[in-house]
DNA sequence: CTAAATGCAAATTGTTTGCAGAAAC
DNA sequence: GTTTCTGCAAACAATTTGCATTTAG
């Protein structure tokens, strides 16, 4: 929250109520929210915001870099909040779970490709579709 | 062609002029093209056609396992035929080219990922985004 | 005070659907 | 002759934008 003050003052741009109120719900749920969900949440504790506000707030905190959106395979974007680590997902086609992971050979390896291509490598995407272990034992579901 | 009209008949669904054009065009021109790429094309074949059709004569070659759609992080699906040979993408940001790879270390440690994990997997997506060997050379721009 | 932010409603983009007329089989 | 298509326009979902009003600095 601190930070995200600071690098709205450094931009020349406003604290508000709503973008705190967005924020810090934000950061609360934490990871892979959708704008929809999001919108949700931060209408109980401000009933006013619009979908407009939510949107715009998340495209600052993306500027910020604080923020990264994910587009997976269900039309809607998700958001998380940035991490130290990279880290790809595997979703879960059962039950929607998304699970972080990293692999460091994968990464090198990844930028073997792009090096064999002769191509520069800035950033990738993996995502591992299947079904999760709760759900192959009959789980939660 | 010969094998979308047997699918076709199989489903007792008939070939029609327009899905021809539309398949003709598609596999003609081949990889990774948008909806509103095939739409001009088969424009220039057959003037009347709407999107519509397109996007419904491209559901179908996917139902019947003729093509697939890929979603790249540019907002608008791609499809290309169906290969016998699975393969990822590397995207060049700078001028959009699609390049394909393979690479079975990479696809071994996914299933080892999933297997650590607990998780069936069934299908995965890897994308490289970067800049490829043309635009690093200041190529064809 | 004045530049920036909000909320609403209307616009946009990519894709899908309803329906009346037009082909396939 | 039905059943399945087509084309159009209208509907859709997710996201963005214009604008008059409010608010932070």
């Amino acid at each position: 929250m601190t930070l995200f003050h600071a690098r709205l003052k450094e931009r020349g741009l406003k604290s508000t109520g709503q973008r705190d109120d967005i924020a810090r719900v934000f950061f609360g749920i934490g990871r892979h929210i959708s704008a929809e969900e999001l919108y949700a949440e931060v209408k109980k504790v401000s009933p006013h915001v619009g979908y407009a506000t939510i949107y715009r707030t998340l495209r600052l905190l993306r500027e910020c870099d604080l923020l990264q959106e994910r587009h997976f395979d269900d039309g809607q974007a998700r958001y998380e909040a940035v991490d130290e680590r990279h880290h790809d997902h595997f979703i879960c086609e059962r039950c929607g779970r998304i699970i972080e992971f990293e692999n460091d050979s994968i990464e090198r390896l990844q930028e073997a490709v792009a090096r064999q291509l002769g191509a520069k490598l800035r950033r990738h995407k993996m995502e591992l579709y299947g079904t999760c272990a709760d759900c192959l034992a009959g789980g939660t579901h």
